[in-house]
DNA sequence: CCTTGACTTGGAGTTAACTCCAGGTGTTAC
DNA sequence: GTAACACCTGGAGTTAACTCCAAGTCAAGG
């Protein structure tokens, strides 16, 4: 697949698939005689998920790392276990902080429509 | 209450307090003869929002525009309740794919474990 | 009185994550 | 075969949200 049916796929700009492809966030895919980038189904499985870790907010400079010890096999599954497991924990820690501004948004929201409400029983009262 | 220690109160930067107000984030705090800010109740209140707010990931720009809102009086109520609206909207939005990724970390984190635990019988095996 | 530390301002610098650009090559539809 | 368009690379520019700095003023303890 070319690389503007993989970013049409996925969502994801041109320029930030050759992005992600430069800082080393999925590593180099190959390419045609001509030099033009053939993105195989492993290559997307990357790339979806490195949308989705991003979509969450988790920092590129982590992925990064994680990717590579992916590269490197079976041998780092202990690190990168314990790179998810700090990742989950600030994610969670960020659901929550999340919950909590939108029970206020939540609140004011409701506290705006009865002011309103209030407001257009004043209004009718004086015509 | 002075800036160090509403920075301390609520784990915001001096530089920080004097960035948002600058920009019309929270409008002019009041100073003493000799010019340092002296925080009132009201001040604090709206620190205390715009953190809540910014830790959710809400925009600077829109809360300026909110705040200014809030500033102008009741008449502004149906704009403040659109603006709150559309970013509840979009908060819970990003909650939501949050939460999607939340479900993907587990799922890896317990595919690691798993694969642990098969590498501790082989080598049991072996020994 | 003088030092030390907090405060002031305006402006510059930093960081993460893109996003755009220029100059060049490849490819496809007519 | 040529126009129009997709692709390539290296590098520069952008954006949001801080964060830091310099140069100066102010306040409290010894």
């Amino acid at each position: 697949m070319k690389i503007q049916e993989v970013s049409e796929k996925f969502e994801i700009s041109t320029d930030t698939l050759r992005y992600y492809e430069r800082i080393g966030l999925i590593p180099t895919v190959n390419r045609t005689e001509s030099g033009i980038r053939d993105y195989t189904e492993e290559d997307m499985r990357r790339v979806d998920f490195v949308k989705c870790m991003r979509s969450a907010g988790l920092p590129i400079e982590v992925l990064i790392d994680y990717m590579a010890l992916v590269q490197k096999g079976d041998s780092t599954i202990a690190t990168r276990k314990e790179i998810l497991l700090e990742q989950r924990e600030q994610l969670t820690a960020r659901i929550e902080e999340m919950q909590k501004t939108l029970e206020i948004l939540n609140y004011k929201i409701q506290v705006y429509e009865s002011k309103m409400v209030e407001t257009e029983k004043k209004i009718k009262g004086t015509e």
